[in-house]
RNA sequence: GGCGAGUUGGCAGAGCGGUGAUGCAACAGAUUGCAAAUCUGUAUUAGGCCGGUUCGACUCCGGUGCUCGCCUCCA
């Protein structure tokens, strides 16, 4: 039984899907004006992962991620930059793909764009309106009349009076309220718009998630996810437009992934302590990165340092190095063995990935077990590693591609080959001096060699 | 200040009212020309602190310290 922590009741609850056998889900993604860093690779990976998951074990999945395609950051960046919002959105976008492919997370079934339904959220902030929940301000913009919505604070435990009280002053005068929060934005002069009843602008933040959820999966849906930044005010936002514009629940399951820390801060984009996913790629296999992702729970905070992902790589390393060499079988899953049970009972435990990782390696000591004494069930023991590693995106490379591949500007592998060939000869000839001056040589260069009865293996170490 | 999460062995990180995960590191042995990888074993290596419940608590309850997140754009 799937048991999903969910934020709007703090618990973790057996998981039931509207449609039996058919998941409906959706995501915050990504306001595209920057590059993608390690935290929003976080949240990527943390949904690719359940995703993946839930398919394996046979639900059918319909995965929805958003794309914030036009907000003030986007269209000051792009002024900054000197060029169209749509072209740097286009670069961006790219570029994300890129990077999410980079980590082997899966295309969501749908990526809506917020400029590509602002007739969608012009009808809900109709609808929003024609219930008395908004209203046209005196300057051209369209507000959430926050106060009028009963439950608005439950899913993050807000008390509205204690909020208005909280409240910032306001420099906005056209709001009824200081809590109010903007649906619709009018246009400045030159800014990219839109003509809506209420004269030109764009569309709020908070409004184009509900537009986009209801337009692609409809009125109440399953499964709502995001980063550890947007329960509030996001997606309490969210909910009042939403809940109050359809007349009904709006999502069954809140999902939230943990914060990515460096040095004990959050890693963000106004403290500058990012690090951008192409960046971290350079000096990393992507898949360190995924499993240093996976090692953590996903609610949990994770810290990102050298050292962290030195750890991760000699963990996947292990893995690895007992698949390198193990014979090659069918990777075809064997779900009635001990090894899958505790895998899908740590999974079905709110995607207990730690737990879960914890099988996979009993199963790489079962593994080397078996390839030490030449049993026929290594290959039994090889292929469940792969296929439940699968279930959840990992250890799907050849051994040697992932042993041998190389970061920016390390030594190529036919340099090494060459040097393995002298070696070799000079084994041969007993000149072990020689030998070990070339293994050293290699060493400093971050490779290690292992010489086996089939001949000498190596694999990069860094 | 309000709301929420966390506090486990050298580090990372799980579960569990009683049999001390898992990975990295360390130590010892096996193996190796030397290594690496691997295997076997080791630990008098844990459970912020103070109380309580219990035959027994890391695990439950109360208090308290500390850390972190959200409360403003941020995944």
């Amino acid at each position: 039984m799937l048991q999903i922590y969910n934020t709007l009741t703090k618990s973790k609850q057996p998981f039931t899907p509207i449609n039996p056998g058919q998941i409906r889900m959706y995501v915050c993604g990504i306001t595209v004006y920057d590059l993608c860093h390690i935290g929003h690779a976080r949240v990527m990976v943390c949904f690719d992962l359940i995703t993946r998951y839930l398919r394996a074990r046979g639900w059918g999945v319909d995965y929805v991620r958003n794309i914030t395609d036009v907000d003030d950051k986007i269209i000051r960046r792009a002024a900054e930059n000197g060029e169209s919002v749509d072209d740097l959105t286009a670069r961006m976008i790219a570029a994300m793909h890129e990077d999410e492919a980079a980590l082997s997370v899966l295309r969501p079934d749908q990526e809506p764009r917020a400029t590509r339904h602002i007739d969608d959220i012009i009808a809900m902030v109709q609808t929003l309106i024609a219930k008395g929940f908004a209203y046209a301000a005196t300057n051209g913009d369209v507000y959430y009349r926050v106060e009028k919505f009963a439950s608005y604070g439950k899913l993050t435990n807000k008390v509205v009076e204690e909020l208005r009280a909280g409240a910032r002053v306001e420099v906005e005068t056209a709001k009824e309220s200081p809590l109010d929060f903007v649906l619709w934005k009018a246009a400045k002069e030159g800014e990219l718009s839109w003509q809506s009843p209420w004269g030109d602008g764009r569309p709020g933040w908070h409004i184009e998630c509900s537009a986009m959820s209801k337009c692609c999966l409809g009125e109440t849906f399953d499964i709502h996810g995001g980063g550890p930044d947007l329960p509030f005010p996001h997606h309490e936002n969210e909910i009042a437009q939403s809940e109050a514009a359809n007349g009904q629940t709006y999502v069954n399951y809140w999902m939230h992934a943990g914060p990515v820390r460096v040095n004990a801060e959050k890693m963000s984009k106004s403290l500058g302590n990012f690090f951008t996913i192409r960046d971290v790629l350079k000096e990393h296999n992507p898949e360190v990165v995924r499993y240093f992702l996976a090692s953590v729970h996903y609610r949990s905070h994770i810290d990102y340092s050298v050292d962290s992902l030195r750890e991760a790589k000699a963990a996947l390393d292990r893995f690895y190095q007992a698949l390198e060499g193990a014979p090659a079988g069918e990777a075809q899953l064997d779900e009635q063995s001990d090894y899958s049970t505790r895998f899908f009972e740590a999974m079905d435990d709110d995607f207990n990935t730690p737990r879960a990782m914890a099988v996979l390696f009993d199963l790489v000591g079962e593994l080397n077990r078996a390839k030490a004494e030449g049993l026929e069930t290594a290959a039994y023991y090889a292929a469940q590693l792969r296929a439940l590693g699968g279930l959840i995106g990992l250890l799907q490379q050849e051994p040697n591609a992932y042993l041998q591949h190389a970061a920016d500007g390390e030594i190529s592998a036919e340099a090494i080959e060459a040097l393995i060939v002298e070696r070799k000869e000079a084994r041969a000839a007993k000149d072990f001096a020689r030998s070990d001056e070339i293994r050293d040589q290699l060493a400093e260069q971050g490779v290690v060699l292992k010489d086996g009865p089939e001949g000498t293996q190596w694999y990069r170490d860094q």
